[in-house]
DNA sequence: CCGTAAACGAGACGGTACGTCCAGTCTTATT
DNA sequence: AATAAGACTGGACGTACCGTCTCGTTTACGG
């Protein structure tokens, strides 16, 4: 059967992989910020014009590169609802602190916004997958009676990943699995009280 | 009286004022990124030159601005943990969705971030306030029995502080005052029903 | 028939001409020391970024242009050594005295001086054949008994040039053919008669 | 007599030497394209401001170093037309090419051109007395018959200089004393025939 | 020996041009 | 159809030096 998965026939970028990696691969070495289009095409082999032909700069590239490459599995079922969410909040935590992408992250947003669609483009394709197993976990919280029913999961979940977020952003600390375990435990028991009403 | 205030022979910037007025003007009508060193000249009729002889660019500039003129005041005490909580993060979030400085913290925090003293300083001269304020807070919180003793402080503030931070960076969600509440309210039964132990 | 002469596809400035014209018609509305590369660029409507891709700066510009544009041809036969030299010179007051360009030459080459290989290579491509012309026309005068054997080409060539060259820069004094054929008068009889030994 | 030669009070710069030698003490290590009034005021430890008080800029500045440094002593009678010429002819060559003051020469003879008062002060102050001193000797010559009394000895004294100006600042030749009286004797016979008429 | 006026020091500033980096677009082969 | 190659416009960068301004401070004379 011509034309599966991996065609290299007619339409689209034949040299997307190509670029990624090297999207990734200087990311490794410079912060976003020093990241420009014309090293990603020294860096790939590929040509300056062939990256604007199919991306529409560096902040799409590198969406690009983090959406294809960033850890979306779904979480299993440990036993409680603790541990689903503490190995969610790890998953979360190899994304952002583990991987040089991560710490482009902020920057990342903050170009994206000068293009309204952009943003909702990277939201839709980067964050609603990993939210999506996040609410699940939550959700069999609920069915447990871990948390409360009338928990506000959105906020819950902001709050979950805006810790790890925060402290690596903006206060600098350490952001580790551990560091994770102890979110949860922050706000398991919290929530499970009845909060968020 | 000579020696004053205003004179003109002291040393150091004498259009300081001018300068960082016109940052945070601009910085109402565009987003950081398209924020450039020219046009804050432009704007605050003072020259580029002397506006690079006083600081190292851009992100010092808005850095300044921002260290100036965010609301940094004491919390008072309002009776209970949750209302001291939830009015210091009203504050917060008064910094940073309300004003468009806040919006720019993470571009900002990014350039700062190619030099690390840079980064440094910017965190001591603009956090280290609020987290104090809110250390207080949480302290009174710990004496009131509200929260436990063993309580990670500064984990349970990032939590605080990322929740919002979190909501209006990445998921680009509603944060007003009321969310500051709900954020309290979340966090608050669970710390102390025994968590971050 | 692809590769011809304005062929865009060829490696080198596609705008040449268009620039060199331009440096000429700004020398001869400002002197070269007031000539600024911006000023080339807005003339000429080639971009700034582009004249510094192919020449160093003002002065290669300048000597580019001189180079191209100034009357290098061999000088005829007029019968007598005094005529053709007296041609000769005339030819090289034209160039001095008469453009724009002559008046910038000394700055120029105090300028080339800062490296010594701009100097060099512009001694060479402007010099050297107006030069080259010169030095037949005193071989034919030395054949034909005009000029002794003995004489030193060069200082005789720098003493012909020299007299048009300091009057023009140095003392300010009117130059033209006939100051051309009067130094001449000076220095032929003079050689003739056995100097320079 | 209070006000004498050396009087310290009342009206004019008080460091005016302490300047003069840092310029010709910067004029040594650096080309005159590269001199700033800056470091002119950083080696002589007198301030930019006090420097524009005085002197309208580099160009100045330099000319009033060249004016009071240059030898423009008178020429001694050697006897001969050839030695005296050669004598004054060699005084030129020590002031142009023996020091750096004489590389400099073209640069700031173009840079006070663009103002033509400047030019002719200059002009006045360090050209008039040497050519008196040169006019003086082919008077003399002519006196003694060496040289033709029809003469045009602006020309003559033009060409003499100008071959050793000429060398030095465009084909970048030999100059010394040797040259100088090599020049002479290409002149002084040719001259003595008839020339110039 | 003290007041006054010149010369000087000190710092900040507006301003021009520099030379560079990178973005993003175009045209024309080439594969 | 996709890619390569090269030149180009354009915006902003960060820097060097220019020449000027305002004020205080020193200096040395002349009463």
């Amino acid at each position: 059967m011509p034309g599966s998965s991996a065609d290299s026939r007619r339409v689209g970028p034949r040299k997307r992989d190509l670029v990624l990696r090297a999207v990734v691969d200087e990311l490794t070495r410079t912060p976003y910020a020093q990241l420009t289009v014309e090293r990603i095409a020294e860096a790939s082999g590929v040509h300056k014009t062939t990256l604007y032909r199919w991306w529409s700069g560096k902040a799409e590239l590198v969406a690009d590169a983090l959406a294809t490459l960033m850890d979306t599995g779904p979480v299993p079922d440990t036993g409680s609802t603790r541990g689903d969410l503490a190995q969610w909040l790890a998953g979360t935590v190899r994304n952002y602190a583990g991987s040089p992408l991560g710490a482009a992250m902020p920057a990342l947003i903050s170009d994206l916004a000068s293009t309204p669609e952009g943003l909702a483009a990277f939201r839709t394709a980067f964050l609603a997958e990993r939210r999506n197993n996040c609410a699940e976990v939550v959700e069999r919280g609920v069915a447990r009676g871990d948390l409360p029913e009338e928990l506000d999961v959105d906020l819950f979940m902001d709050t979950l990943a805006g810790a790890v977020f925060y402290r690596q952003v903006v206060t600098g600390g350490r952001v580790d699995a551990d560091t994770a375990a102890r979110v949860v435990d922050l706000l398991v028991p919290a929530a499970a009280s009845g909060a968020g009403q």
